[in-house]
DNA sequence: GTATCTGCAAAACATTTGCAATTCT
DNA sequence: AGAATTGCAAATGTTTTGCAGATAC
C-alpha cells in the first residue's frame, strides 16, 4: 500500500511533509527523535520546521500512525510499529532496538478494575557490540 | 532504621536537605516530580532551592537510594522504592500507582548478549476512581 | 474562497551549569 | 582552614503557542 494511502486509511490528509516524515519513520526503523526527524529530512524539504515536526507527530500519534515513546527524560522518540513490542535502549550507543515480547498477560497486582489502555516495557544496557568494546574482558 | 542510616548505609551524607527529603519520599509514595518535591518542603526549609533538590535526586539515583520513572514526557518522578515492580499512571488524575509484577523472566527476542540492567514496565490507563467518574455507562 | 497546513519568532518549562556563599568537621 | 554542600542567576535544550503566510480542494 502506498504511504499516502496509509495515511488516508488512518484519516490523515497525505501532504509532503507528512508523506516524507511517515516514509522516514518506516524506511529507517531507528526511533528517531523530532530533532533528528528534522535533520534528517530538512535537505529533502528546505522548508521544514521543527514545528511542523512536532505538529505531524502529534498528529500521528493521535491517529495511532506511530507510538509515542519515553525511556529517557528530555527525548521523545517516534516509532512507526504500533503493535505491542519491547524497547531496549544501550546506554553507550544510544541506540534503540526492538525486542519481541507478549506483555499482553503478564500477571499483576493490579485492582481488577483499573483500565490498562497502553503497556510499555522497556530495558536499558548494553548492546553486543557496547558490551564487547567497553568490557574487553 | 533511622533516616540518617540508611543515608549512611548507602554512602551519602546525611544532610537536612538530604534526610527531609527521603523522609519525603518514603512517607509520602507518591513518585513525586522535582518540583512537587521543591513545593512541598520549601515550607519546611525555606532556603531550598530547585538546584538542591536536583542535586540530591542525582546524588540519590546514582547511590541507588531511589529509582528514576520515566513514563511521561517532561516529569521526571522519582521512587524510593528500588525494587522491581511496575508502574500504573491514570491519564486522568495523573496519579501513578505502583503494582507487584515479575518481569524478571519475561521471555523477550533480545539476543542472548545484550546485557539487561534495568527493566521497566508500566501502563497508562484509568484508575478504578477514575474509571467511574469519565465512564458513568 | 474557505479551511487546513506550515513556519517563524517568541514563550514556556524542566533541567543544568558556573560560581559564590554557607556549612561542617 | 579545607572540603563538601547549597543556592542564586543565567544558560540550555526541548516543546508549545500565536499568528501570518502559503497551500489545497
Amino acid at each position: 500500500m502506498a504511504i499516502k494511502d496509509v495515511l488516508k486509511a488512518h484519516d490523515v490528509k497525505p501532504t509532503i511533509v507528512r508523506i516524507k516524515i511517515y516514509d522516514y519513520l518506516i524506511t529507517n526503523k531507528n526511533h528517531p527523535t523530532a530533532d533528528k526527524l528534522y535533520k534528517s529530512l530538512i535537505d529533502e524539504i528546505p522548508t521544514l520546521s521543527r514545528t511542523s515536526v512536532y505538529n505531524t507527530m502529534e498528529l500521528f500519534t493521535r491517529k495511532n500512525l506511530v507510538q509515542t515513546l519515553t525511556i529517557e527524560e528530555k527525548e521523545t522518540r517516534f516509532d512507526a510499529d504500533t503493535s505491542c513490542h519491547g524497547h531496549f535502549k544501550c546506554t553507550e550507543c544510544t541506540e534503540v532496538f526492538d525486542f519481541q515480547v507478549d506483555i499482553s498477560d503478564i500477571k499483576h497486582g493490579l485492582p481488577a478494575d483499573f483500565m490498562i489502555i497502553e503497556r510499555h516495557l522497556y530495558y536499558k544496557g548494553l548492546c553486543s557490540n557496547c558490551r564487547q568494546t567497553t568490557l574487553p574482558s
